[in-house]
DNA sequence: ACAAAACTAAGTATAATTACTTAATTTATA
DNA sequence: TATAAATTAAGTAATTATACTTAGTTTTGT
């Protein structure tokens, strides 16, 4: 390949600028376009086709790895380079099976991130040491790091909550109380309490730590 | 001036590789070390003084507003700006009061930060828009965006929450309840509930969510 | 238009938290 | 070594949350 394209999202200018300036210093890859969130990457893609889109996960609007199901099932020339905070097994398999062809933590060094890249954009995988880890563990069957695309099974949605549900779950996880809510949505505290008590019987927890963390695992914000 | 030399303190290699990349474009700045939290920028400047620091809040070990306030103490001669994903009032005012030269988001933009960086290592002071408001808020009487240090009074502790409170507070914002709090501290249940209660008025928040909002604000995680 | 899913909200019992007070020990510090 | 401060923990009453179930009303998909 000779010129790589990249579309870049991230909700951080600065982070932005700099993968930026780190990557046309390489000659050979060009940023053509930017994007803040999900939705503002898809909005891209509509008129902007890079070889790449390079894609931080946890976004306002609209998560990378949501932006990246989409990516996938509209346009399958374009290849999902996927950038996180985070090395939580689920994240990972939650990117893999939204047909992300890499993944890569922010704590990867500039040479890997390049190599990434270069992997992706020709077409192979490419999942950082520790991930692989975890992805051999869920897909015995499954070649990763080759150029075979996983693209494993359709992807349920987890856990299948309520448009009202994840409102509630939002606003539970600003630490507000059922009355707070029910005050908030206009309805009764007790139809807040059944929303929340259905929320937490969805995600199998039984307290607000283990609600906290299963939603941060799943990006449930 | 002529050159200026930069240490970079955050803890996602790719974020400092990308800044930087984005930083020696500029002809004029060199990133002449690295540092991946608070402690091991303070070792870097043992040896190697830049003319400016750049530093991320949020680092494990040893966050970027202790380091900034070590760094004042120990080398007059190192400006400090620091970066962050928050443009949260406390935060603003603990950097100020910490000595930093500069306060910056991680949304802003390069030319912004190229704009703050050199402000600072000319011997200015740099904050950005947002949070201008917030230091007009608190120091009627100081001067901000001059040359002139805003070295505000040596910092108190706001609610003088006893060591045991603090412990408890740690565990209450990590959404533990009262029975797990005392397993974990080995104290009952109700002395638990007494410390969190004492804890509550002390603060004066009635609720999780004021008392989550609260700690944030003071930095007292 | 019809069924399924979602949203609403009541009832009930049990558990937990809140809002205190009192008071016995343990630990700092002047 | 007093004396204050901190930690411990019990008691009590009121409030709130949890863990359900049942059930009427809307919305949505086909």
């Amino acid at each position: 390949m000779d010129i790589i394209n990249v579309v870049l999202a991230d909700d951080h200018v600065l982070v932005r600028d700099g993968i930026k300036a780190l990557l046309e210093d390489q000659s050979g890859v060009v940023v053509i376009d930017e994007a803040s969130n999900g939705k503002e990457a898809l909005e891209v893609l509509k008129t902007n086709k890079p070889h790449v889109l390079i894609i931080d996960i946890r976004m306002p609007e609209m998560n990378g790895i949501d932006a990246v199901r989409e990516v996938n099932r509209l346009y399958t020339d374009v290849r999902t380079l996927v950038l996180s905070m985070h090395d939580s097994e689920e994240y990972v398999l939650q990117a893999i099976q939204a047909g992300a062809d890499g993944y890569l933590l922010k704590g990867a060094s500039k040479e890997e991130f390049l190599k990434a890249l270069n992997k992706v954009a020709s077409g192979g995988k490419y999942f950082t040491g520790d991930v692989s880890a975890i992805i051999m563990n869920n897909f015995v069957n499954g070649n990763t790091n080759t150029a075979v695309a996983p693209k494993v099974k359709p992807v349920e949605d987890p856990f299948k909550l309520t448009k009202r549900e994840k409102q509630i779950l939002n606003l539970v996880l600003q630490l507000k109380n059922n009355k707070d809510i029910a005050d908030e949505l206009n309805i009764s505290k007790r139809t807040a309490e059944v929303h929340r008590f259905n929320l937490m019987k969805k995600l199998e927890v039984k307290n607000l730590m283990e609600l906290s963390n299963k939603a941060k695992e799943y990006g449930l914000e």
